[in-house]
RNA sequence: GGGCAGCUAGCUCAACGGUUAGAGCAACCGGUUUACAUCCGGUAGGUUAGAGGUUCGAAUCCCCUGUUGCCCACCA
């Protein structure tokens, strides 16, 4: 076995036996329900960062472990077509390249647009390989794929078919850079100083006198039909009804009373602008208000906006608009104004408040999935994340889905030519253009990129296609067992995957029908990753390291051991590096317990290939109190472990196992089998011991770090040849501890408290000695009894040959002796520390005395067996403190003690 | 404006109503006899953000305040 684990070569070699192996093709012998996990598709544009990493790993260590459990398992990989993200990139590139996009005509563009996709498309998951997830590629899907292009349109057939997806003119979120509507969802309000303009609008007829309005977008000016004032306002009852002067285009305009308006804001009165703002529609359409579009598709001011206006850009126009203001003397003031402005998520600008015609999705289900969650049928981990979802579904507004862009999935509807678009029987909505397709014209539009991914779970599995989803194995995966990603994703995707799934398949409200139709029955949210200053990683701030490089640095393994070591459930990742440092230090001393394990025996080698095999190797008679201890100790941790990942508590099992296999494997328990080894002691079951634990933890381990694991498993031959750690059946903790207690192996409290105790007094001898500054020889006080072998157990762990007896100490002799976990210097050097305990202890005791005070109220009030354990725990400590004054007073003798 | 989550050692976090709050990292001290491109042992470090309340007992439950991050909301 080498030296050291070589982890590039490695992890390369064995990657590639995996998919020569078809390792990750589901197993469709295997027993029992499948266990499929999708896996979130990254963006074709997208780039390769830390969050992908953890994502991924957390992904293949459900899924590994899956395959442990000898299930039939599938994790999903795809990508996603990036809808506005990639024809913005597209059209960039072609402009740089002197092509107007727009010239080009949609089968042209198309063309293009493919050309890049092809050239990125799943570079992602291919870079994701080097960390070692066990995904099939082979499966995986594109959102515009043939396939899944038919899921989609047929989704939307069918929901517009029921009655949920309509077409209607209406106020939305346009963005004017990509010049397409956007869901409420991608709108990021952001906060933003600004000024809040008082503008002089005078009365028709009485110039002289006027109404103020307050405004943060003047350039809107020209839009204006109304002036609105609160009904109940006092200052301005008597001008509603009345007509007030816009001042560009010049013209008359009422004013009106209505209850959006707040009277405690600005001057209480509103300037309508029924084309650009959502509120202003809404009192718009109530009194009936014409529309005056002022601003165009581009965000350029259109023919409306007046001749000194038009064809500016709206930052242009608001400085050119205050301008004419200023000049007019109708501007009265302007204050500092902290406002919120929704920004296109996509290109960076504020979104347009625009009317136009849309397709809508009015969602259905919303009470069952609303149900299903609080039903607990689908669950959240962490569990709080699922506030935010019921809140989303309470609050829940149509979704606009149709998007003015050419790349994605063309809505399949079809209009007749010089026929009203809105009549009913002027449409054609179906998979299939019309017979006389010469007669129709197809919508433009396609869909967002969220509403392909919403059918992911559907799709994927070959929905609606009957054969598919049998050649798929939708029976066996559906409903998936796990979803991992962030929260920031819980309305975009979560939730509308869960809303469309539940429609689709069919069935009612019942527990019974949601818990087959949910697609998925956890889900466990990451968290997002931050640089050690808490920053979001980002590229523009530098602080987001190379997935690739760290994967070159640290290994796989060791990335992956970092990541998840640092990923505190429930809260964000503070990133550091010195973690994977430490993840790839874990590996490097597995490889090295393991490395010491071989070098232990002689040739032949120990069998070691199965349960059995080691079983048979562990004598009961051999076995001492530290061996049953360390055993079950090992089984318990194996039970913990077990419990935190089934409630995705990912770090918190890594690192107990870590300390498991530190402080208690290779700290003690290898120690004590140095020992052994060194004393020739008859009987070599202690071996076995390791070579169950090393067995165990390896297959507990496989998960998290697959490569290294597996290269172990080959090196300690802990398997057949060539045999899959992964596939490798992982027993449950009570079939192990059948397999010891066949052995006649079983386990009894006072052996942990012996292997305890030779533990404690051991670091306290240690600590002693520490202290002092010595490596010497040992004394002993006369009179301490020890357990059979422990004295020269201890003696050996020391180093210090045997303990000698005080009396034979020289000069300035180091005492030392065993009870409990002290240890006293005669010069007193330890003297202090025990002083220290003592008082330590007598505070216990004095505070346990305190409380169990005859008539106290602790005695009143607290539960009997509370009470019953306060005054164990009193007995228990004045024990001590009894054996710690006879210590005291044994090794006294200084002015210092009492 | 509403909601969610956090605030515990220099840093990252445990402690899930029950002894006088514990780990890891960093710091400092010491040891490394060949498993360990490192490892081991030890020392120090705390008014649990602040105030109030409930309780026999509070880091833990409740109320208020401060603070940080996130989400939602049409304040122009």
């Amino acid at each position: 076995m080498e030296k050291v684990f070589e982890f590039r070569p490695a992890e390369e070699r064995l990657y590639a036996e995996w998919l020569a192996e078809d390792a990750f093709v589901p197993d469709w012998s295997a027993l029992g329900p499948g266990y499929a996990v999708l896996m979130p598709p990254p963006n074709v544009t997208g780039v390769l960062h830390v969050g992908h990493l953890l994502n991924g790993t957390l992904q293949d260590v459900l899924v590994r472990r899956a395959w442990q459990e000898g299930r039939c398992v599938l994790w999903q990989p795809g990508t996603d077509h990036a809808g506005i993200s990639l024809q913005v990139r597209v059209e960039r590139e072609l402009a740089a390249q002197g092509v107007d996009p727009r010239s080009l005509s949609r089968e042209e563009f198309l063309a293009h647009a493919e050309r890049w996709r092809d050239g990125h498309g799943d570079r992602i998951l291919h870079q994701m390989r080097k960390l070692g997830i066990c995904c099939d590629l082979s499966r995986r899907v594109h959102t515009l794929d043939p396939a899944y292009s038919r899921t989609v349109l047929h989704a939307f057939v069918e929901l517009y078919r029921r009655g949920y997806v309509y077409r209607g003119r209406r106020m939305v979120n346009w963005c004017p850079v990509t010049r397409t509507a956007i869901s409420d969802e991608e709108v990021i309000p952001q906060r933003r100083r600004g000024k809040l303009y008082r503008v002089r609008y005078a009365l028709v007829d009485d110039p002289d006198s006027s109404i103020v309005v307050a405004t943060t977008r003047p350039e809107t000016i020209p839009g204006d039909v109304a002036v609105a004032v609160h009904p109940s306002d006092g200052r301005y009852r008597d001008l509603v009804g009345k007509f007030c002067r816009r001042p560009f285009p010049e013209a008359p305009i009422p004013i009106i009373a209505d209850g959006a308006v707040d009277p405690d804001f600005g001057t209480g009165a509103l300037k309508i602008t029924p084309a650009h703002a959502a509120v202003d529609f809404a009192v718009g359409q109530r009194h009936g208000l014409p529309l005056r579009e002022v601003i165009g598709a581009d965000g350029r001011m259109g023919i409306l906006a007046g001749r000194e206006l038009a064809a500016l850009t709206r930052e242009e126009a608001r400085e050119r608009a205050l301008q004419l203001l200023r000049e007019r003397g109708l501007l009265l003031g302007e204050e500092e104004h902290l406002h919120s402005v929704g920004i296109s998520e996509r290109s960076g600008v504020p979104v347009e408040p625009r009317l136009s015609v849309q397709w809508f999705l009015r969602y259905p289900r919303v009470r069952e999935a609303a149900l299903a969650v609080t039903e607990g049928l689908l669950r959240f981990f962490p569990g709080h994340w699922e506030k935010t979802y019921l809140h989303w579904l309470d609050h829940i507004q149509d979704w606009c889905i149709s998007r003015q862009l050419r790349w994605g999935h063309r809505i399949p509807v079809w209009y007749r030519k010089g026929a009203d678009r809105d009549a009913a029987d002027g449409r054609h909505v179906a998979l299939d253009p019309p017979a006389d397709g010469e007669n129709w014209e197809r919508e433009e539009d396609v869909l967002d990129t969220w509403f392909s991914s919403a059918l992911w779970p559907l799709g994927t599995l070959g929905w609606p296609d009957a054969k598919a989803m049998v050649g798929n194995g939708f029976d066996r995966f559906y409903p998936t067992a796990a979803l991992v990603t962030g929260p920031d994703i819980i309305f975009f995707w979560v939730a509308r995957m869960v809303i469309l799934s539940l429609e689709f398949l069919p069935g009612d409200g019942s527990p019974a029908s949601l818990r087959r139709r949910i697609p998925f029955r956890h889900v466990h949210f990451t968290g997002i990753i931050r640089d050690g200053r808490g920053r979001k990683m980002s590229k523009s701030l530098g602080n987001s390291p190379e997935p690739l490089d760290l994967i070159g640095r640290h290994g796989a393994d060791g990335v992956r051991f970092g990541l998840i070591s640092s990923a505190v459930p429930g809260q964000d990742v503070q990133f550091s590096e010195e973690r994977l440092a430490q993840g790839r230090h874990f590996c490097t001393k597995l490889w090295n317990a393991c490395r010491l394990r071989l070098l232990q025996e002689g040739e032949p080698g120990c069998d070691r290939s199965s349960w059995r095999a080691i079983g048979d190797r562990l004598c009961a008679g051999e076995l001492d109190s530290i061996d049953r201890d360390i055993l079950f100790r090992s089984l318990e941790e194996r039970r913990r472990w077990d419990r935190a990942l089934a409630a995705y508590e990912f770090q918190p099992a890594l690192l107990r196992l870590e300390r498991f296999f530190r402080d208690d494997y290779c700290d003690w328990y290898v120690e004590v089998c140095k020992v052994r080894l060194r004393r020739e002691a008859a009987g070599r079951s202690f071996l076995a011991v390791q070579d169950f634990l090393l067995r165990h933890l390896l297959q507990m381990l496989s998960p998290t770090i697959p490569f290294v694991a597996q290269e172990l498993w080959r090196c300690l031959r802990l398997g057949g040849d060539g045999e899959l750690l992964q596939k490798v059946l992982l027993e449950p903790a009570e079939a192990l501890e059948r397999l010891l207690a066949g052995r006649g192996i079983a386990f009894d409290g006072e052996d942990r408290r012996r292997s305890g105790a030779l533990r404690a007094v051991l670091g306290a001898i240690r600590a002693l000695r520490a202290e002092v500054g010595g490596s010497g020889p040992v004394y002993c006080l006369p009179g301490v009894r020890w357990e059979e072998g422990s004295r020269e157990l201890l003696a050996d762990l020391l180093g210090c040959g045997d303990f000698l007896p005080l009396a034979a100490a020289g000069d300035r002799p180091l005492a030392v002796t065993a009870w409990g976990t002290f240890a006293v210097d005669r010069d007193g050097g330890g003297r202090d520390r025990l002083w220290a305990e003592r008082e330590r202890l007598r505070g216990h005791v004095e505070a346990s005395r305190a409380r169990l005070a005859e008539g106290s109220a602790f005695l009143a009030r607290a539960p009997a067996p509370v009470v019953e354990g306060a005054r164990a725990l009193l007995e228990k400590n004045l024990a001590r403190l009894g054996q710690l004054d006879d210590l005291l007073a044994q090794g006294g003798g200084g002015g210092k003690l009492p």
